[in-house]
DNA sequence: GGTATTTGACCTGT
DNA sequence: ACAGGTCAAATACC
């Protein structure tokens, strides 16, 4: 068993694990070697975020690539393929399935057939209106949801394909009199450079932003300064990233009180608002997720941040 | 013709 | 068995 991880003989995934991971033991070495100059990380901050969000990245990938199958297994799943010459991937399911299995497809032609992501990061967010997070999504389904009016919406990140890039979002709109969107986040963007959003759609990274994270673990409330670090940068949302929001080109040609029609429910129209004015202001006594809650103490409309988190050593890691 | 969306099928987890 | 998540063929749109 141990001579099919000799060099030269590992899956290739696994070698694209250690990849990500000396990457990130790099880019680990490297924000540590930062940190150790607080002047730098002053005046620099958001190179800081954005190696930290590579690293969140990294591990984010290297769940994703140790989900996807055993390593101890693969080999031996290789080989019995090869034995039956077919696919690995039709093999798995044949032993899933047993003797009585219905017909396997090949795997270009298998539908439905995937891993349901794990352990990937996912945050959450609500708001009174659709909203563009800088990102082009494109919507691969939808589904009706027990207990919901409306139909869920996924996408998945246009560049899945080109940049194997995991990101995927759900979107739903709530049953409440005023309807909110809720927007479930899975999984880092890969697709963009290091020097730019690599996460979903939280903002707060602005060394100068003053909202707050409360950290439901020590009930505490902590300036974004502090922890913003964590988080990437904002961004300016452009008009054609409000596709992804399933709004054409038209709608969104003016960024100014334009209204969308409601891509998700088929239920009336709701007033988009410009970015601009969607601050992210909200009333604690609406927060009652675990996790790190972050926001910005503005009065107009609401937006909700939910993010799990990671303690790694004294830093905490928001996902 | 290329790209995005829709939608039924099919898979996984509980 | 059921609910939810994803795939991919069919369709729509530009």
């Amino acid at each position: 068993m141990e001579s099919y991880y000799q060099p030269g003989c590992l899956p290739s995934n696994r070698i694209k694990a250690i990849q990500e991971l000396t990457e990130g033991q790099q880019l680990a070495n490297k924000l540590r070697e930062m940190l150790g100059q607080p002047e730098k990380v002053e005046c620099d901050c958001k190179s800081v975020d954005s190696i930290a969000v590579q690293i969140l990245g990294m591990f984010d990938n290297t769940l994703s690539i140790l989900n996807s199958y055993s390593f101890n297994e693969y080999p031996d799943i290789l080989t019995e393929a090869t034995r039956y010459n077919t696919s690995s991937l039709d093999y798995q399911k044949s032993q899933n399935c047993g003797e009585n299995a219905k017909f396997v497809r090949s795997e270009k032609n298998k539908r439905g057939c995937y891993k349901r992501r794990g352990n990937s990061s996912t945050s959450m967010k609500i708001t009174s209106s659709l909203i563009d997070d800088g990102y082009v999504w494109r919507k691969y389904g939808q589904k009706a949801i027990l207990n919901a009016k409306n139909q869920r919406n996924y996408f998945r990140c246009t560049h899945k394909d080109e940049k194997g890039c995991r990101a995927t979002k759900q979107v739903q709109k709530t049953n409440d009199e005023i309807p909110k969107y809720k927007t479930t986040y899975n999984g880092y963007h890969t697709c963009k450079k290091s020097h730019e959003v690599v996460y979903g759609i939280s903002d707060s990274l602005d060394c100068s932003d003053n909202s707050l994270i409360l950290d439901f673990k020590t009930n505490t409330l902590i300036e974004n300064k502090q922890v913003g670090l964590f988080y990437h940068s904002s961004k300016q949302i452009s008009k054609e990233n409000f596709s992804s929001l399933g709004l054409s080109q038209e709608q969104c040609s003016s960024s100014d009180n334009y209204t969308a029609s409601d891509p998700f429910t088929q239920l009336p129209d709701v007033p988009l608002e410009p970015m601009s004015t969607i601050s992210s202001g909200l009333d604690y006594e609406d927060m009652i997720f675990s996790g790190v809650f972050s926001s910005s103490s503005g009065t107009q409309g609401y937006e909700i941040d939910m993010f799990g988190s990671y303690d790694v050593g004294d830093f905490l890691f928001q996902l």
